[in-house]
DNA sequence: ATAAACTCTCCAGTTAGTGGAGTGTAAAGG
DNA sequence: CCTTTACACTCCACTAACTGGAGAGTTTAT
């Protein structure tokens, strides 16, 4: 199938899936006379694959990582629940610190009027060294 | 001040130091003989505003507005505030992302045994279109 | 035949810096 | 005074993961 079709069918962008095939994320093959990327139903797999995992964060890497275990028959599940742990605890430590940081900014932004006046706590705490 | 104290006293390397200036977020003197560049007092206090805005996540552009509310003596509280509560909802929503995330990720990883052998939910919920 | 829709490549831009090469300047030690 | 060391400069390339656009060729529909 054209680009068009397998961007459409893992809600990806034609953009998205042309840099995919750039970087050999997939490898569809090339119709020589006209140089229209061909997908086959592989290829297709592989893009849903990775559009899924892309929304679970993983990296382009990651993603690259994971796609040669789902087609490694002889995968150990460990290796794909290691990644899958690394990325929880990636995420548990961004959730750590944006709560924190939200935390900090609530609290400047209730100490603050919000009038017409210059005072402005938040503004001192941002110039307090 | 050279660039290296400033840098310290601001706790930012040199490199992004230089970076801001290249950018205008700080417009240090210039020695025309040496090229070297001359940071006075003014300049590390804003250094160190945009240093401590950074950390509470504000863009490099949310940097400036900031800067010049801050040096702004008729600015109103309210446009800080304005600023800083949009910080907030950006902060709620990518917590809310993440949070949905970390809970997909460890049902996956919850019913994946994690051992030698091929069968995995994990690649099985990718796979899954 | 022509117009619309689709595809291609190549280049540039995005964020906020970081790394390195090559070169010039300043301060300290001998 | 000379040399080493530390610091400074510019310029270019690179990062992640695309996105936008120009200019050109192809396919499909009317």
């Amino acid at each position: 199938m054209n680009i068009g079709k397998a961007a459409k069918l893992s809600n990806l962008t034609v953009k998205t899936v042309r840099y995919y095939a750039d970087i050999g994320l997939v490898k569809p093959l090339k119709n020589c006379s006209t140089g229209y990327r061909d997908f086959s139903d592989d290829d297709l797999a592989q893009l849903q694959f990775v559009a899924k995992a892309r929304k679970f964060n993983f990296s382009i890497q990651e993603c690259e990582e994971l796609l040669s275990l789902y087609s490694d028959k002889n995968r150990s599940s460990k290796e794909v629940k290691a990644l899958t742990l690394d990325k929880i605890s990636e995420i548990d430590a961004k959730l750590i610190e944006l709560k924190d940081l939200r935390r900090q900014l609530s609290f400047l932004a209730n100490n603050c009027k919000g009038n017409d006046r210059p005072e402005c706590p938040i503004l001192d705490a941002l110039a307090d060294v």
